[in-house]
DNA sequence: AACGTTTGCGCAATCGTTTGCGCGACCCCT
DNA sequence: AGGGGTCGCGCAAACGATTGCGCAAACGTT
């Protein structure tokens, strides 16, 4: 086989192209100024082979004779090659990478969702770009554009005001695939979430079940969608009881720690002598500011008052006392947007909407209200 | 002048190429089917002039005219043209993306310092590929596969176990630039942290100071770097005062709210009768753990045993008592680690270290030994 | 009126891949 | 011996931008 002994592939002496490679290899070949990376041109020369087949035996999409796939593959290996990502998206328009926009990335429920996706991306050789956005729409304007310039496969967003112009304008260029978490739902996109009335629900039928009647909520700003559907359940639940919720005792928040411990020195202050027996709080972060707020008043919890949260977070486990509260699945939420979002960018699937169910998880911060206690005991 | 009337710029009725570039066009044109995204070329013909033209506007590279640039930028902005930053890249070599590997995305201080990364990476017009690795040798190995195939322009290291061999290959490759952060230091890489030895010394003074002599710490595993320092200006502080530290004192954790737990626990079964009068916390997560372990022995805090710890996550200062710290400025060493890179990157400054000095929060965590009171009584 | 200079722009090569098309070598059959 | 099939592979044109080189028009000078 006088063809696998030959180093390069023959050259008819007249072939100017391949001259002017030689130039252009003697040139880049000088290691140390710009480009180094080494690129599959010299793959190909090193085996001897056109870059065609090393193409086609780095992606197995067509026929390489076994002799020749070896030699191209210790090439590779020799020269430690790395195929750049950006070439082939160039060619073939698909990155492999998708961007995330998100609110606050250091909420420790967003962080596990964020995980969650970039778990998912991970398991299917994509890569995830983090956005926070802080919901200033000059931030999102920007990263948007950078990631459509970078020509992202999909987009996962988990911002809490999702300004619907912007989702517009998203569908008027080349329709790119989206996933919305822990959201409202958004036009030709796909949602995952977790089911909030239900979890709301849960949440109310755990306070109503340990006989409090005296309830209150510390809720997010009135717009936010998943607030809005956390209080809903809430409220049936209440309904069920035959119960209503005094509206005076619902504080808006900003869903942080701070948040928290503010709207509760606010409750405390307005129910005075009174307090609620039993206090919702939308979301973890919330609650651990409240449970703060609690102790520097004096107040135990839950002899003297009771606090469930939502999310489970980490730290619901280990708070003082340890927090009752609202399981959703953060990670496997994010997972499952990812793996939505790129099936989407993959097969063309169409948008899915997706809710898993939340689960009550039962700690120390909810006890029983005193009047149950004594009907027990008669 | 005629030419600006003129839609397109006029062709040699000889001009083949041209011809095919007709052809092609008329294909892309068919909206809906694969690729539909604008291109400069579409700009330019839009505009009437040379892609080269478009080009320059775009980049501010040469003079253009003022009314052809008018032209171009209203050609630009009418049929919504997003320049390719793949094809860019391409071209240029300069993909304006950095790679950040860390453990785990999800522990708060991370969180925080990954914020400020990105931060830093948005007002450069940076962004970030966040990679989780677990520590996990394998994601890590695929991942920075990854990275390197998208050519990203630099690395943001943030991993606990970091893997010495993995490093010395990433110098192998075409040199990369790169920034460790709250790690130990890295062969020809940036590094930036806090003065972990000025942290240590922080804490020890301020529980020296308060009168205690029995001491213990919950730190992270014996090989993390970060711990060591920490530990070694605590003892340092101990010293001072002529105390040591008893080695049974000291317990390896894994630095997550759990192993605090856990390791407080063990430490008060270790002790028995004779608790420590105060403990180190080699991370705030630990001593969220470490208060609830002590809360569920019935055991008070500061009351009977102070507890500091160490990043001042933003919980800390919600926790039950609030939790005296060390703070570090997570989000400042994101953004300087940030700030160094790209600046190695853009103008290929050297690597540089930096380590940002620590500061004493008092919070409510740390009392004062009984012993101090009855002396300052006398 | 002839000739530098400046100004404004276009040509075409190039970055590192993928991929349609086609060509020679070999095999098997009649 | 000639002809149809396979098999293995290479050529060259894209993908969407950047950029060195060079050309024409307009301008200023003597």
């Amino acid at each position: 086989m006088p063809r696998r002994k030959t180093p390069a592939r023959p050259r008819s002496p007249s072939d100017a192209k391949t001259a002017a490679g030689e130039v252009k290899r003697s040139h880049s070949g000088s290691r140390g100024a710009g480009r180094t990376a080494v690129t599959i041109k010299d793959v190909a020369q090193a085996a001897g082979v056109s870059v065609t087949t090393v193409s086609h035996v780095l992606n197995a999409t067509r026929r390489v004779a076994p002799r020749t796939s070896a030699r191209v593959r210790s090439a590779i290996a020799e020269l430690g090659f790395q195929p750049s990502a950006v070439a082939r998206t160039l060619k073939t328009d698909r990155s492999r990478s998708i961007g995330m926009l998100v609110t606050s990335s250091t909420n420790p429920f967003f962080a596990e969702v964020i995980r969650g996706v970039e778990e998912g991306c991970f398991a299917r050789g994509y890569s995830l770009i983090l956005c926070n956005t802080g919901d200033v729409s000059e931030r999102l304007e920007a990263y948007l554009a950078t990631l459509v310039a970078k020509r992202i496969g999909g987009l996962a967003v988990m911002t809490t005001n999702l300004d619907q112009r912007f989702f517009r304008r998203l569908g008027s260029r080349r329709p790119l695939p989206v996933v919305a978490i822990d959201t409202q739902s958004l036009p030709d996109a796909s949602l995952v979430n977790d089911d909030s009335e239900a979890g709301g629900r849960l949440a109310g039928r755990c306070l109503v079940k340990r006989g409090f009647r005296r309830l209150a909520v510390i809720a997010g700003e009135a717009a936010h969608p998943r607030s809005r559907e956390r209080l809903a359940g809430f409220r049936a639940a209440l309904a069920e009881a035959g119960l209503t919720l005094d509206p005076a005792l619902v504080l808006p928040s900003d869903l942080t720690v701070g948040g928290g411990f503010a709207a509760m020195q606010a409750l405390l202050d307005r129910t005075g002598e009174n307090p609620p027996e039993a206090v919702f709080c939308l979301n973890d972060l919330l609650a651990v500011g409240g449970l703060c707020a609690l102790d520097k008043r004096g107040l135990r919890v839950p002899e003297d008052i009771s606090i469930i949260g939502y999310d489970d977070i980490e730290l619901a486990a280990y708070t003082v006392p340890p927090l009752t509260t609202i399981r959703q699945p953060a990670a496997e939420i994010g997972r499952r947007a990812a793996d939505i979002l790129i099936g989407q960018i993959e097969t063309g699937s169409a948008p899915r909407s997706l809710a898993l169910t939340p689960a009550l998880v039962e700690r120390e911060s909810v006890g029983s209200a005193p009047v149950l206690e004594g009907r027990k005991r008669a």
